[in-house]
DNA sequence: GTGAAAGCGCTAACAC
DNA sequence: GTGTTAGCGCTTTCAC
């Protein structure tokens, strides 16, 4: 951007100043140990005189690998997801793969778009709790290698995070705190993620014997958080658990703000444990690993363009409940 | 992932099915104008009807031109980033490219082997608060275009968070209430934006006549600000400036842990206003716009593609501040 | 151990 | 308006 680039050398450059062939500048490279000694130090010393380094895209399109992947989250700003989007990052640099990212806004079309996109240029794809149609998945992962995180499609390899026995340990919790009638406060629709919590949530409740009733929220946001308390208020629940933590947040200061105590007055909470105990009172919520989970997508990945094998992987990540303030005995709320 | 994949059709088989030449085939999807509407409805239905789409990759390698830039960022789970990350996907997008994206975890090593990575396969590359030094820099700038976001170095378009204002006016409106000393928790040695904001705040702190002590905080983190509350207590300050949100976020905690009342004993401000009024109290903070810095980074690099031309770009963004509930008058802390 | 040559899938002159 | 033909920079048989 600051002068006008020199174009950079070729194969057949270095191979012209090394006085070998093109072939042997090219296994000097990635088979030096079928080289004399000599011969690859002479290469590579030339090569770096030069300033050569091999063409990726030429490489790619003559290996049909480009070492690359690609991540979709369905929002960056998310804070649940820049943990696992650096996890993975990470685990890609370690097998030596760059990684495109893709933001789809929640949004089906974005989504398809973008897999669109990556999808003859990469190697292979990890889609973050799809909002797509089953068949769009599948007919993407018949054209490249697809891992989904928290979307549960046969046959497609898939990591999820079953927030069942963190959410059944949040419900007994609250109910051994004298809660009676719980709130849920739901998810983006389509997602799987808030499907599964809402079932886990459920069935926990009909076995310790405690209401729950559903309140929507129809995106998750620390503003929407906020926005939702009045209906909360409105049903006769004396705690709530919130699809994510960001939600449970705004829960928190929605609550704060009409002056109702947490957890004197009402218990909140959250799912992800992604703001730590950074929130006044500190977040009780249901943890799970948001890091591990982008590795082990990444991981996932990498082994099934190993192995080239059809594998059904279907790895489940379990959570549990962290217990901080934002939980307390039951009030007598009408 | 799911069954073995068929190989993608080609360029040459769509031509065979179509009855037409290779190069038609390419002009129907990059320059449909020049052919007949006829032709170029058949050709894409027969491409449709094979499921053709043009290979990136050797389209890459015959324009030089990729359609993909790269951003790296020092932390991508640091507030600061995931909505300049955000905003730099979006605009990416518009403009047909995809975003690799780098997490350098501010290692200058790490930095540079992600630059090396991407250089020969991106049309250009922003760095987001780079730690290598200038010769560096410069240097892969004469590989591939590059603009910086947050370090000045000259003639390298670069898209600089000027906090000036804003620790100015913080300063200002600490001295107006009373604050005569001030504490500044230094943010990543090595930053530029933690070069400047010291900077500023020195000056303006000369200006109104209010001492500042400098209490170190080696990364940014929430614990890391958590810790350095003893230090900056052990000081004479009655209010700090931290390098940004997460520190003063911590900060704002260890002073709550210790039974310091933030803003009757203590005033907290951040940089950045990541964090919106999610603190407890809500933080006074300098804001500036993250979003738009990626943004305008992403154009930048894209003007610079576009035009081929040498320029200097050196885009300065204002800031200016937020005040919400950690400030307020200075108390008699000795 | 090293070289020659074909080919990866596409674009871009240049012809017609 | 469409076809022909070189490449783009690299890898990879197959010889020697």
């Amino acid at each position: 951007m600051t002068a006008r680039r020199r174009k950079r050398p070729t194969i057949g450059e270095v191979a012209l100043a090394a006085n070998v062939a093109r072939s042997t500048v090219s296994r000097a490279f990635s088979q030096p140990e079928r080289l004399t000694t000599e011969t690859v130090e002479r290469v590579l010393s030339v090569a770096r005189r030069l300033g050569y380094t091999p063409n990726p895209v030429a490489q790619a399109l003559s290996t049909g690998r480009s070492r690359n992947v690609a991540l979709i989250v369905p929002d960056v700003a998310n804070p649940f997801f820049p943990p696992l989007i650096r996890a993975a990052q990470r685990k890609a640099e370690e097998h030596e793969f760059c990684l495109f990212l893709g933001d789809s806004d929640e949004d089906p079309a974005r989504e398809q778009q973008l897999l669109d996109r990556f999808s003859n240029q990469v190697e292979g794809i990890v889609i973050v709790s799809s909002r797509l149609p089953d068949e769009a998945i599948r007919a993407s992962a018949a054209r490249v290698p697809v891992v989904l995180v928290n979307r549960d499609v046969e046959a497609i390899p898939r990591v999820l995070i079953d927030s069942g026995e963190g959410v059944e340990a949040a419900v007994e919790h609250l109910h051994g705190l004298g809660h009676k009638r719980i709130a849920y406060v739901s998810g983006p629709t389509g997602s799987w993620s808030n499907a599964q919590r809402r079932l886990a949530l459920r069935r926990a409740a009909d076995r310790v014997g405690a209401k729950v009733t559903s309140v929507p929220a129809a995106k998750s946001t620390y503003d929407i958080g906020k926005k939702v308390v009045s209906k909360l208020l409105a049903t006769d629940a004396t705690a709530c658990i919130a699809f994510d933590d960001l939600l449970a947040q705004g829960i928190l200061a929605g609550l704060a703000e009409v002056g109702v105590n947490v957890p004197k007055d009402f218990s909140v909470v959250g799912c992800d444990d992604v703001l730590g105990s950074t929130t006044t009172p500190a977040l009780t919520t249901v943890s799970n690993h948001c890091e591990l989970t982008g590795e082990i997508a990444v991981t996932l990945l990498m082994d099934g363009l190993r192995t080239h094998a059809i594998r059904d992987a279907r790895h489940v990540l379990g959570t549990h409940l962290v217990e901080r303030s934002s939980t307390g005995p039951a009030s007598n709320r009408t």
